[in-house]
DNA sequence: CCGAATCCAGGCGGATACTG
DNA sequence: CAGTATCCGCCTGGATTCGG
């Protein structure tokens, strides 16, 4: 989706350089990893400690937590802030340009709520197939 | 975004099973891929022929245009016809599934594009922090 | 013309152990 | 508490070669 709309148009070859600068398509390298995503949606609605974090989804890491975290705040998406508190306690939330992320993000969200059988049914019709 | 919007408000750890088998998440680990969104982009507007795709996407390889065809496939969100003339060609083109995809999607893209530049500036701030 | 098969490097991501 | 550092398996994806 490098161009959005008129790449469809396109008579000359998409050359690496449109694609790897596209918006669109920088986008979905950052924020369509395998963490980003839910990341986002957890702090769609409050701010989080970093172990509340850590403790709120199983399966990740704390490396990848961290990493996750960083490339989010890199890209402006969410804030991190460090309460000089005893103990210490860093927090976590959306930033204005994070929560404009969530329309179009939850917009397709939906769009794979609503398809999830049409998609079972086309991958079930394709390995059915000689 | 696992749970899309409802995933907010979870009080229980997110498990991996929720994880792993929520639509949207696994929509954005197939479609979020390097090549999937641009050549979903190419065939927005018209079909094309194997080789015609192979030529119209600089750096792309021969084995990776297969596989990604192949996934969008499989998906459902383009079809595959091969015409028996001389020489043969095989046709791809864009679902209904697929098409409707394009709303949602395009909805990311112009997002992308409208805040190209608070992203940039967010990576540039980032980096300059000591 | 449209692929399949093989080989291989780079990076993602998990496990573990260690700091201020 | 909130990370950093190290090691390492796995998978993505490119290059190349072969087949129908």
């Amino acid at each position: 989706m490098p161009e959005v709309e008129p790449a469809a148009g396109v008579t000359s070859p998409v050359t690496v350089a449109d694609h790897q600068y596209c918006p669109a398509t920088a986008l979905l390298s950052r924020i369509g990893d395998k963490w980003s995503p839910l990341l986002l949606s957890l702090l769609s609605r409050r701010s989080y400690g970093f172990n509340e974090l850590d403790r709120s989804v199983e399966g990740l890491s704390r490396r990848m937590l961290v990493r996750t975290l960083r490339s989010l705040e890199r890209d402006g998406l969410i804030s991190r802030t460090v309460h000089p508190s005893v103990p210490p306690r860093t927090e976590y939330a959306l930033t204005d340009l994070g929560r404009s992320l969530q329309e179009p993000l939850f917009a397709l969200g939906r769009w794979a709520v609503t398809h999830e059988i049409e998609l079972l049914a086309a991958r079930a019709r394709f390995e059915a197939a000689p």
